[in-house]
DNA sequence: GCTGACTGCCC
DNA sequence: ATTCTGC
DNA sequence: GCAGAATGGGCAGTCAGC
């Protein structure tokens, strides 16, 4: 298999195709995946300079040199800086599309040669932009330089007449005849929100494959018109900015959102949260009645009227810089920045910009969808392939078609989970089309970025974990109560050996300083490199037992303290999906397992790997689950060990099971009498009902009603819709007179009368709610953790309702909070 | 400098 | 996190 | 069975306003 040449910012201009096939590479082989089917490449090579995500001037200090580690370590290490984040652009330099002339334009990415000088003005560059952009919420300098470059090709290229054009939903769409574009031109924002509300009408048989259509049309004419805007289109229909684990966010949220709203309707707070209630959506509260009324369509017409068409990079530069404000003043220089992209949108432009800072387009479709329309987009049009290839589905038929866009689509979500980073991807397939191996070449499991981390699926009990694996291999976790902790090991980076990553990829490390010491310290010298996955869980040293997950989240984030590391961390490795430079992936579990205890060592109470049983019987299962509960677990995940055992990524496939007491139906769990005393109204798909209920115990001393959670699950559409029929008339002014609470906020409070029955994982200590309040801690009630609706219970008033004092009891008599059990009760890992 | 509202991220 | 639903 | 969309408690961090 041959090694990724990785040799990019060449100034040659030489075509990469022709570059990987004469030249054979000259960098040194340096480690294969398993099979040989990965090249590996260490992240401490010089030779492995791939090019770094597209995106992003917004981040941090430009450091020149860039190791995929160093530069993805960049965020955490120096959080608060604000500056400029180095983007490497290599594509450019090294291709020369056959389809796609080389037009000048500025795009929102930039060039950067390997060359020293240039990268220096570079970064110039990019500071000076910051710098202006940090002086007035106006209009960056940036973008009314691409106003005035958009002008220059477009008195070359006269507009199109839109009423002319097919759209993108139409079969016959022509990615370049029928964009409302041209070529080098930027992507019109109107064209993108034109998309969206296409695909928002797509409903019904079929759907799914009719939005993959659009938008695959639409990154199609991205591709062949300006595929430089293809990354941050890409990253702008999945709500993100960046890379999980190296974007920052908006920082925005429902509540400054509204402020804008309600200043671009001209209306009053109270107004626009009156439609808000009504519509249940800010983008629909925006568009209906947002000011200027533009007319639809008028984005690619420069007419007098409407000086200011948005262009998708002038929207999405905006949201770069709503979330690099910072400090004093900070919001209003957001909200400003919102209220201008607001002023010069159409209001179906609005509705998405709105939507998207909501982080929710509500089109029916994600980022798993866009993802398949992404691969749909590169098997119609591959880019940079000999000739022009304008629709491959022409000359390949219906079936071809549809087993390469499957090939492509398994590519790509491999891809993606082995390396989530969707600008290097495409970057990856705009330079190699549809050569698919050259994508596994460059974006596979690396250490220092995360891989998405495998899930399990709910199990109702052991019954049915015996059900799925009837004939087959499998073991018994316990499941912790922590936080999810990937952690990468690279001897190779003396500067930062250790990286912590969450489930969500979240870059972690600096929460845990400790944890980062200890694993340096403890891996052995024949260790170069590992990823491991594995839960942090906080541990008390003293009587050798696990802390309650709330003890653990009290740690600070940053800046954290000798107080902070008073609550130790253990962690509890359960697989290893990385070693020495080869990938363990395609390993089935048992072997991964194996791996894993025979490389690490565990060290008492700081390092531990996962308490398991290789069980069968439904009892031993049963007696295990019982074992894992008195330890302070969540219950256990159940994982084969050999069939359909290896390491996937993202998927909550059936491989992996988890089996928690409060699954089981009838048994172990919580479960709990709750009087509904207050509502609130719903939005999306609950709009016009309430969402979610306030729920409160009966304190029959106090003779009073204590909250103890909000709830909004568990109950299907039908009966969401029952219930507000039945609940509306309880709807009063004022909170019940014997209710004890401390909500601010409930859109209405209603008249205790109906009882349900609620399940729980846990009860937890709650600044908001009073069950049992102040019988634990000063001023703190009890709540439910995971709070869901299992029924009406028409037989209960509300005196019936579960008492305070047995929710006290049911707290005190969790695992995690009994003294007694430590010293001699043997937690023997 | 303190507090409360808001946000993002854990589960 | 849990849960429901359309496809 | 998947993907999407509703929604939960509660923590630390940030910022506005006093």
């Amino acid at each position: 298999m041959k090694q990724s040449t990785l040799s990019f910012g060449k100034p040659d201009g030489s075509s990469s195709a022709a570059q990987s096939k004469n030249k054979p590479p000259a960098q040194q082989k340096l480690s294969f995946g398993v099979g040989g089917q990965l090249g590996i490449k260490k992240i401490g090579d010089k030779n492995a300079e791939a090019p770094i995500d597209s995106k992003l001037k917004v981040l941090n200090e430009a450091s020149a040199k860039s190791e995929i580690q160093t530069d993805a370590s960049v965020k955490s290490s120096t959080p608060s800086k604000s500056g400029v984040r180095l983007t490497k652009r290599t594509i450019e330099e090294v291709e020369e599309s056959q389809i796609v002339e080389k037009v000048e334009v500025h795009s929102t990415t930039k060039k950067i040669r390997n060359n020293d000088g240039e990268a220096t003005d570079f970064v110039k560059e990019e500071k000076l932009m910051v710098k202006s952009a940090q002086k007035s919420a106006s209009a960056s300098k940036q973008t009314k330089k691409d106003d005035e470059e958009m002008k220059e090709v477009e008195q070359n290229f006269p507009p199109k007449d839109l009423s002319k054009l097919k759209p993108p939903s139409s079969a016959k769409y022509d990615p370049i005849q029928d964009a409302p574009f041209h070529k080098g031109q930027l992507v019109p924002f109107g064209f993108i929100a034109r998309g969206l509300s296409e695909i928002e009408l797509c409903r019904g048989k079929n759907s799914k494959d009719a939005i993959k259509e659009i938008v695959a049309n639409i990154f199609r004419s991205t591709i062949l018109l300006n595929p430089r805007e293809l990354p941050d289109l890409f990253y702008f229909f999945c709500v993100k900015l960046g890379p999980d684990y190296d974007s920052p966010e908006t920082g925005i949220g429902i509540e400054l959102l509204s402020n804008a709203v309600a200043k671009a309707c001209g209306k009053s707070l109270k107004q626009i949260r009156e439609q808000f209630k009504q519509e249940g959506d800010y983008g629909i509260v925006v568009e209906k009645s947002k000011g200027v009324q533009k007319s639809l369509g008028t984005f690619f017409k420069k007419s007098q009227e409407t000086p200011k068409d948005l262009t998708f990079k002038r929207v999405f530069e905006a949201f770069n810089k709503i979330a690099r404000q910072s400090g004093n003043n900070s919001q209003n220089e957001k909200e400003s920045i919102i209220l201008k992209l607001l002023q010069d949108a159409t209001n179906e432009e609005a509705k998405y910009i709105v939507r998207w800072l909501q982080k929710n387009l509500k089109t029916g479709a994600a980022e798993k969808t866009y993802i398949l329309a992404l691969a749909r987009a590169i098997a119609y049009t591959p880019p940079n392939h000999k000739g022009k290839i304008l629709n491959s589905k022409l000359t390949l038929g219906d079936q071809l078609f549809a087993e390469k866009c499957e090939k492509i689509e398994l590519a790509i979500c491999e891809a993606i989970c082995e390396f989530p980073n969707y600008g290097l991807i495409i970057e990856t397939l705009l330079e190699h089309g549809d050569d698919l191996p050259k994508l596994k070449d460059r974006c596979h499991i690396t250490v220092g970025i995360p891989v998405k981390p495998m899930l399990a699926k709910p199990t109702k009990g052991v019954r049915e974990v015996l059900d799925r694996f009837e004939q087959v291999k499998f073991t018994c976790e316990y499941k912790y109560d922590g936080f999810r902790g990937q952690i990468h090991f690279n001897r190779n980076n003396p500067q930062q050996m250790v990286k912590i990553y969450s489930r969500n990829l979240e870059d972690m490390t600096g929460q845990y300083p400790d944890v980062v010491e200890f694993v340096e310290k403890s891996a052995s010298q024949d260790v170069e490199t590992y990823i491991l996955d594995s839960e942090l869980v906080a541990f008390d040293h003293v009587n050798n037992r696990i802390l309650p997950f709330q003890t653990l989240t009290q740690r600070s984030r940053k800046n954290v303290t000798e107080e902070d590391l008073k609550t130790k961390i253990c962690i509890c490795a359960f697989d290893l999906l990385y070693l020495n430079g080869e990938s363990l992936l395609k390993e089935p579990f048992i072997k991964r397992r194996e791996i894993l205890h025979k490389n690490l060592h565990e060290v008492q109470n700081s390092f531990v790997f996962a308490k398991y049983k290789d069980a069968e019987a439904l009892e031993a299962i049963q007696e295990f689950l019982g074992d894992s509960i008195k330890d302070s677990c969540e219950g256990l995940m159940i994982k084969t060990l050999e069939t359909n055992a290896t390491y996937e990524p993202s998927k909550r496939s059936l491989n992996w099971l988890k089996l928690k007491k409060d699954y089981i139906d009838s048994g172990l769990g919580d479960s709990l009498d709750l009087v509904v005393v207050g509502a609130d109204f719903g939005k999306g798909k609950r709009t016009g009902m309430y969402g979610s209920f306030l729920l409160a115990c009966y304190d029959e001393n106090l003779e009073v009603l204590q909250t103890v959670t909000k709830m909004a699950t568990g109950l299907s559409d039908e009966m969401l819709a029952k219930i507000y029929s039945q609940l509306k008339d309880l709807e009063i002014d004022k909170p019940p007179s014997n209710l004890k609470f401390k909500e601010k906020n409930i859109d209405v409070w209603l008249v205790p009368k109906y009882v349900w029955e609620i399940k729980c994982a846990d009860l937890s200590m709650s600044p908001i709610y009073c069950a049992s309040i102040g019988s634990v801690e000063k001023n703190k009630g009890i709540a439910l953790r995971f709070p869901r609706f299992i029924r009406e219970r028409d037989d209960k008033s509300v005196e019936d309702a579960t008492s305070s004092e047995q929710i006290l009891e049911y707290y005190k008599s969790q695992p995690s909070l009994l003294k007694n059990d430590g010293e001699d009760d043997d937690f023997d890992f």
